[in-house]
DNA sequence: ATGAAAGCGCTAACAG
DNA sequence: CTGTTAGCGCTTTCAT
């Protein structure tokens, strides 16, 4: 009986005239006046709940369609107290600056976050490094926060509140926090193992200087692997936002005397680096050094053929949010430290012999 | 007179006990009952509106410090009707892969609209491509845009509600339409003369197999450019996500005969495999064939020295916050229409003749 | 099965 | 100047 529907929305046009004019979006009210029920019993059939008259529940959707009626997130939000909306809050390097999504793991991270957070319900909002205060201006059901420094502000403030939050690994000692992220000591020793049976003797690493979680437990894999390896680390800094820095310390890494023949570099950008300050110095890849980097990116036509450590930024992302809105919605999800698998995608500058690789590289 | 502190808090637990024991929030109820005031007033006092007795609006503020109170970002924007947040939907290519942050104008036009709308006050949620049922469960105040192909369901949405957004300048034609974009024919009209200053004769164009906006107003500016001087417009389709379609299509456009002394893409991630073209058939850039192209990307090492046209994402991202956020506080932005300009970045891969560029390279 | 009324937490309007 | 009341739009008792 869709043909009633001009008739409703004349109703509403009336119930509009009377009310002042003032143009409205209609309400359960509205609709519960012009099916000419309750405004409970409208509730109840727009929501599928109760046992009601069939009749009654479809004239009643038939209304609530004709006049474009749609529930207020608002008022349902208030009810419930739960908005639905979920915070992201990436800080990396300390706050610094607020280009990360020019960093693939980032960009990786909140694509995923995103999707995977409508899929369970919930939209995103990127919330800044720093100012607590939105959180109070927006109804925030629960926040994920990536590689807060020790004492961050934002997570010490979510704590307080009581609000439900995941963090990196950097938590972990809490049992009952919940946290996900990658080991990354152990992806570092994944690739210097990978340039041992390929043969390397050296390693160098290029690495930030910044300290967060990221970098500190990064040294700490390399400084690990080489004591075990019985080498003395060759390590080089650089900023990661200036590729004077970048290409300086690329130089200083592949110089001769003591050049590594096997160099790893933590920071996507520096990547790009490390390659054209091997081709500066003549030298080949991967017959005088064995190359790689950390990204998430789908390689570009000059690293193509470089290695390349996938910290699976997507996984990351989606268990953070799947720990997230389970908690919010009530269920205690085990466990609730999650480590994702990095993953090393082995091209041609890290491999001379083939056979020396196990079956599954992880 | 903070010593109270301790005192209001004793009472906020007696009021939690007495009421049931689970822990709340406290309200402004909460606050006016241990401050002895009505709720009216306690509500005015943190407000910091009428005129009270210091005295009082001090005691009340102590309260509310003390027993943890804020406002509920929910009961608030219900009365007020504005919830504060602000959508953003990027639909690129037709909503095709979700990938759109690998992209970097897209990373930059999200970071700097995330940072403006938060200078606003606002908080932005990424929408998803499709879906516009979110917007019925999320409160929002209003939504931007990227590149709706015409006759989007997403905008067609927000036109019938009669919610407020700015779109590209597709939907231009309507004087009261919020938009904001490039003037994307006129950027690639720019590129060409600027390569015909530094002496090219044929100019190619490698360029997206999709079919919006960006695309085909690339086109029309190219096809405008050839024909006015008086050339058979050399024009290469790829792919834009698979890097087999990218190598494959700047191979042709580079192959004899008829190879063009001068090579332009619109697409940022076509140019790195255009450089590589070139580098293949041993060809000298800038003396064989000027190259540029298309990307807001910080670049890395591989196209440091590669002409770059930025589209100046971050400024039409921020005009687009602007634009919003006017609207929604009442004001009304002029103009309405808003064309950002582009920017292009020369560098050695185009430069033979230095002195042939005008001052100001727009 | 259905309607009336209470209340989520807040602010705005009015009384005192 | 302060306290009380009436909603914002919805869901959820609770009577009927």
């Amino acid at each position: 009986m869709g043909g009633d529907a001009e008739y409703y929305r004349e109703q509403f046009a009336g119930i509009l005239a009377a009310r002042g004019g003032r143009r409205r979006r209609p309400g359960v009210k509205d609709v519960a006046a012009i099916a000419d029920v309750g405004v409970g019993t409208a509730s109840d059939a727009l929501n599928g709940k109760g046992r009601m008259n069939p009749a009654t529940r479809d004239r009643i959707r038939q209304v609530a369609d004709a006049i474009g009626y749609y529930p207020s997130a608002l008022a349902r939000s208030l009810q419930s107290n739960k908005s639905g909306i979920i915070g992201l809050s990436i800080r990396p390097f300390g706050g610094a600056p607020l280009q990360y999504l020019e960093v693939s793991y980032y960009a990786r991270f909140l694509n995923a976050a995103t999707v995977a957070a409508l899929e369970h319900g919930y939209a995103l909002v990127v919330l800044p490094p720093s100012v607590p205060t939105l959180l109070r201006n927006i109804p925030i059901d629960g926040v994920i926060v990536t590689d807060p420094p020790p004492g961050d502000p934002l997570v010490t403030e979510l704590k307080a509140r009581g609000l439900a939050h995941v963090t990196d690994l950097g938590e972990a000692d809490d049992p009952k926090a919940l946290c996900v992220g990658n080991d990354q000591a152990k992806a570092v020793i994944g690739v210097c193992d990978h340039f041992k049976r390929q043969g390397a003797t050296t390693v160098g690493l290029l690495v930030a200087d910044a300290d967060e979680d990221y970098t500190v437990r990064s040294l700490a894999g390399f400084r690990q692997w080489a004591e075990a390896n019985g080498q003395i680390p060759r390590i080089e800094r650089t900023s990661i936002t200036d590729p004077v820095s970048m290409m300086a310390a690329a130089r200083r890494l592949l110089a001769a005397p003591g050049r590594p023949d096997a160099v790893y570099t933590t920071e996507a950008p520096a990547g790009s680096y490390l390659v054209k300050a091997v081709g500066e110095q003549n030298l080949r890849m991967p017959e005088d050094v064995l190359v790689a980097y950390c990204a998430e990116h789908a390689p570009d036509a000059g690293l193509s053929e470089v290695t390349r450590l996938s910290l699976n930024a997507e996984r990351v992302a989606e268990e953070a949010v799947d720990l997230l809105t389970s908690v919010l919605s009530g269920s205690d999800p085990t466990p609730r430290h999650r480590i994702v698998d990095t993953e090393l995608h082995v091209h041609a500058s890290s491999l001379r012999n083939r056979n020396a690789e196990p079956r599954k590289a992880r």
